[in-house]
DNA sequence: ACAAAAAAATGACAAAAGTCATATTTATGA
DNA sequence: TCATAAATATGACTTTTGTCATTTTTTTGT
């Protein structure tokens, strides 16, 4: 698919860009594929280029200083990944893995940086990115100071109903492991799953396997407020 | 203080401008001063301008859902100060109070956002700052996920040590209230006091007062890795 | 389809952290 | 300077969360 016909960059940076300058990155950038579980970059390594997601979820998680898994965020098709390296030097601060089979664009780093430097609406669009990401992230981290395991898991559940939606069977249509919710409310595994035991005992939601379907959503938004 | 003589610019993007810039930013700018315990704005209100910080410590704080508040980080001098409003519509996330006597120069945002514009330099250095800060903010919340609260509290005194430095008592210079250091390191207050008795029984820190003396530095960073 | 491995679940216990009550010290203003 | 308020400190207790051991279930490769 080139750029000029590609509906995602309304999601990103990209729509700032006039026909001839998305020509030129559609000529230059990589399309690639990922399995399930594939590693796209790791953390401490150099990366340079961007992807633009097109299809898929990917994990952004951070190693913390004992070995314990933080998954940041997750990203699905229109988000940039690796945005950052376009304006530091650092090595990746993140490491990013395929939680489903993803499809993605890479644009390398030298051909983004020469439109950002001959087109301020396009830096605009970066540093409006950019300013919303500071934001959400520091939002999250009083999120996880004030908020307990469970309410945070309650959240994190209806965070993947309105962002991924469900199935014909009224299932989570993103299937998580145990392991990455966990990591991704930042608990024990073991309390985690005692966590969706006690969500599953008051009915709120059902256990199949993997499978989670959402019984009472008003009472889990009670739960989040 | 004219802008084209302030040695603090080198920390901040305003390095990037030239001297017809600077000069003009220098025209407009206005000069502020806060007194201790001032706030210099609320979470909610819309700001029109960035304040770039010339001397004092200001805390920037957000109230969580149940009314605690946390302390997302202090500024110092050369900091910059607002400049997500310069980017995003949306009104401030955090509200700012001056923590010490506070001298400050207000830049209204049309003039910032002329020179974002024009100066490709110049969006490039806002580029990198919030990079860093998007970083910084992800960094902030694995550490408060896996590190326990008096881990914490050995990270804050040993930044409070590197970055205020200490008195000829060999106090830490930067003197902060037992709810400040609960707000910053994400506890109780209660169990904020009980930590700084902990250090001060084995002999790690002295208390005297609102001042803290650090009297076993290795101790602490050995805690703090 | 089956054995081996991985993931999920659960119990028992320990550690960490919060809450409430209250005492003590320090700061503040008239 | 003294009364009052605010900040700090501490004890007693509860709740939350984590850890380790073990069992059960599910997944995976052959």
């Amino acid at each position: 698919m080139r750029c000029e016909f590609c509906l995602l960059r309304k999601y990103n940076p990209l729509n700032a860009l006039n026909q001839d300058e998305l020509s030129r990155v559609s000529r230059i950038k990589k399309y690639k594929c990922f399995k399930k579980g594939e590693i796209l970059f790791q953390e401490g390594k150099t990366l340079n280029g961007i992807y633009c997601i097109n299809d898929g979820v990917i994990k952004l998680a951070k190693y913390g200083s004992n070995g314990k898994i933080h998954i940041i965020k997750l990203l699905i098709k229109g988000d940039f990944l690796g945005h950052r390296s376009l304006f530091s030097k650092d090595s990746s601060n993140l490491s990013a893995t395929a939680i489903t089979d993803v499809k993605a664009c890479f644009i390398p780093k030298d051909e983004i940086n020469t439109d950002i430097l001959n087109n301020s609406k396009f830096a605009k669009e970066f540093l409006h990115l950019m300013a919303d990401e500071v934001k959400k992230s520091e939002n999250k981290v009083v999120d996880f100071i004030h908020n307990s395991n469970i309410k945070r898991l309650v959240k994190m559940l209806l965070f993947i109903y309105e962002n991924f939606g469900i199935d014909k069977n009224n299932m989570l249509k993103l299937v998580l492991s145990r392991k990455d919710y966990a990591n991704l409310t930042g608990t024990a595994t073991e309390s985690l799953i005692r966590n969706l035991s006690k969500l599953d005992k008051k009915k709120y939601i059902s256990l199949h396997g993997k499978k989670i379907k959402i019984l009472k959503l008003e009472e889990l938004e009670k739960i989040s407020l």
